[in-house]
DNA sequence: GTCTATAGAATGATAGAC
DNA sequence: GTCTATCATTCTATAGAC
């Protein structure tokens, strides 16, 4: 039949033991924060002592970089999924729709949140396979943004201030609650006002 | 006449050490992070060693407490400075000065910002009089804010989102720039309008 | 693959001589 | 008030037995 059975299924072991720790890891962050994950706490977490976990990543910055990948692939899916229901909407509602699919997707893991798009971990640089899909993920977004007009540099950064502005003040200052979240469609329609002053119609075909 | 000079003498020198120990600290944490204060670093830094630092202050904690407080006094003296040159501005132009003087603030001292305004200090609590300080200043930015036209609990947050998302997409993604900051104004612009959409005329005397 | 043992490097803070 | 000496803790990571 198939050669090496027994390899695969150590590899696929394996693999399993790899997801476990990552799994692990994330309710630990979520617990004692980013920067809090310690390797005696995660081998505890997954049932070996914490110099076990050398053998499945070979250091602390490879279980970030895992989580890393995992997030932006999990934001990829989330923003996905949040337009596939809606047929062909209006503008404004399109807008609105990917403008509370991300600051929900933010706020309701605050954690991911910090590893995906704020630098907060001293020394930790995704590993080029991790940046490349980040990188993917965040031009899907920027295209998302462009379907809505948001087409020039300066008015996508005026975007993005907001959304994160409305996340990063719902995270700080009510996190669970939605006192700033339920801003964002106040918020959309400012910015779609704005975005249609200052974008010129020629130029948008462009 | 006076009496006793000696001990005034003493406690005059130990303020200045005091205040000698509190800059340094600031150097250091923007050299590396606020996370990254050590108080061998400190102690280095000032000229001893770093268990001497324990004479002026009891711990790392009342460091940062008196970094606090002073970062609150700044902002005031900056704050108040920013509105002071201008005599009797049109609305737009005094939402406008108002809005660059507090991003002005934040982004040209990072570290300082990251104190003050986030939370990101593991156990850091403010001592009750750093904290009854703050409180009144955020408190004065709120009357200057509902000068502007900003009265409504939801506007104002509204308006914090942004400015803060603004600083902090310039802090993390353009530093040293100004990539965000020229953007202020055209926030600025869009804000106000939403801001005189949303407020009823008959409640803005209430 | 998991363990024990341990290296090696930081850190904040205290005790007591001077 | 400053020093030396030192404690106590925490952490990542490696070596080698089993």
């Amino acid at each position: 039949m198939s050669g090496q059975p027994n390899s695969d299924r150590r590899t696929v072991r394996r693999q399993e033991t790899r997801r476990e720790i990552v799994g692990a890891s994330w309710d630990l962050v979520r617990e004692h924060g980013l920067a809090g994950l310690a390797m005696r706490d995660l081998g505890e977490r997954v049932g070996m002592r914490a110099q076990s976990i050398y053998s499945y990543f070979a250091s602390k910055h490879e279980i970030y970089d895992a989580m890393f990948l995992e997030g932006y692939q999990a934001f990829a899916i989330w923003m996905a999924d949040a337009v596939d229901g809606d047929a062909a909407p209006d503008p404004t509602g399109a807008a609105r729709a990917t403008a509370r699919a991300f600051v929900e997707f933010c706020t309701s893991d605050p954690v991911r949140y910090q590893l995906l798009f704020q630098r907060t971990i001293p020394d930790f640089v995704p590993s080029p396979d991790s940046y490349a899909v980040a990188v993917g993920v965040y031009a899907e977004f920027r295209e998302r943004l462009s379907a809505i007009g948001v087409r020039d540099q300066a008015t996508l950064d005026l975007w993005t201030a907001m959304l994160t502005g409305i996340t990063d003040q719902q995270i700080s200052n009510d996190p669970g609650g939605d006192r700033w979240k339920q801003l964002i469609d106040r918020a959309v329609d400012m910015l779609l006002a704005d975005t249609r002053t200052h974008t010129n119609p020629e130029s948008e075909k462009a």
